[in-house]
DNA sequence: GTCAAATTTCACAAAACCTTCAAGGTTTGT
DNA sequence: ACAAACCTTGAAGGTTTTGTGAAATTTGAC
């Protein structure tokens, strides 16, 4: 089982068309969460926090478009970026779907690459280093295709972790991140380890990227957490 | 017999249209089969597993629509590319077609060179090595036409499982694949096997390389795959 | 400056992960 | 039908990464 892959919830009650979104996506390297109706779509983004929903606009329970409100609606899950899918094509839904909050629209019947394409887009904003695009911060370059980080043209050896730790960083430098945050995202959820394991993979971390000197960018917000820069 | 060509089925009813379709077909490197009508398109198919599939829209006993929505529906087949030929232009039509999942539509009349396009764009997709074409990455060069791979001049002998694992990352260098991609790319979706068969082919693919010395440029990614350089 | 709290560093054992090997099985070719 | 080539799998063995406590250091408040 994979871990760390961007996590899509797909709301789509038509069985056939489930199965090709999971599928493209998949083998993009998403996770896939299935919801055939609105009303699990909106338990299961509360519970699990994806990076990205598709709703199907037409559902059984709730529609798209009143999952869309109400996620937009809510506190924590309001940056979840939102793609509608819609058999409709008229420019009056579409401006509907996207007024209510969606972040984008796609009309059925889309080619699979469009759909990939959007996705990518979509996620480009919250989470770039998920769509295998290189990241820049000073003279660092993180390369998420490829899995390498390089500082100032040379190739640096980080481990798993270090490598999660600096994605996350360089997503948004000088966003201040606490332990707890961080142990959700890199380590996951359910996992339990020490508080201050954080600690020292910050401190390999700082070590790695300075490897062949230079400033330390790695930020220590006292009794707050982490940031690059 | 020429082994190893992409096998094209083509149901097409008129006469001279197959002719011209087959005899441009052939000509590109590609290993033809016709049915005439509907019905054979589909036993042939599910008999054959052809690489890529051209339906026309019209056909006695069953149209391309139907065929295709069949193949859809159908495990084993869906990932079968599927063009579908038309005389119907409109906008509808073509909607319909990619709708119930055609992965390319074409309109007649078309060129010939605009065909060859299409269905080498739509290999492509699927089955990148079958398109014919030389893939270098420093000394080493892949000819997806003649099965062959080459380092620093020398013919290497590398088993089929082997050479589809080189061609997959050779077409990306860099590219970090996960187990679970490369069992999808390269197995096939419905197949089982053990995640870590792959690090045995891998293994040997590694050491079909170095055969006579040289680097080795298969990168393994602890916790995320592996890539070629 | 002193002190307590917070952070960093260190070393090491455990866990996770990867590679290799060899034994069947299966497929392919003759 | 037989032999060769190839594939799959489990297990053993090796390597890297990880988590943890304890000690050392830094920080900010007083």
């Amino acid at each position: 089982m994979e871990k760390n892959l961007p996590v899509v919830l797909i709301a789509e009650d038509d069985q056939s068309h489930m199965e090709l979104l999971s599928y493209n996506l998949e083998n993009s390297g998403f996770k896939v969460v299935k919801a055939s109706n609105g009303r699990d779509a909106l338990d299961m983004t509360k519970e699990l926090k994806p990076d990205i929903v598709l709703l199907d606009w037409m559902m059984p329970k709730l529609s798209g478009i009143e999952v869309c409100t109400y996620l937009r609606a809510s506190q924590d899950l309001q940056d979840i970026p939102v793609i509608i899918v819609s058999a409709r094509e008229d420019e009056e839904d579409r401006v509907h779907g996207l007024e209510i909050g969606a972040d984008d629209y796609i009309v059925k019947p889309f080619s699979v690459s469009e759909l990939l394409a959007r996705v990518k887009a979509n996620l480009r904003r919250t989470r770039p280093s998920s769509v295998g695009q290189k990241l820049l911060f000073k003279d660092i370059i993180l390369d998420s295709e490829q899995f390498k980080v390089y500082r100032d043209g040379k190739l640096l050896k980080l481990g798993p972790t270090e490598f999660n730790l600096l994605a996350t960083f360089i997503e948004k430098p000088g966003r201040v991140w606490s332990r707890d945050q961080l142990l959700n995202r890199i380590w996951g959820r359910d996992i339990y380890v020490e508080i201050r394991t954080v600690d020292v993979h910050i401190g390999r971390l700082r070590k790695a990227l300075c490897r062949y000197g230079g400033e330390d960018y790695l930020r220590t917000v006292r009794g707050a957490g982490y940031a690059l820069g």
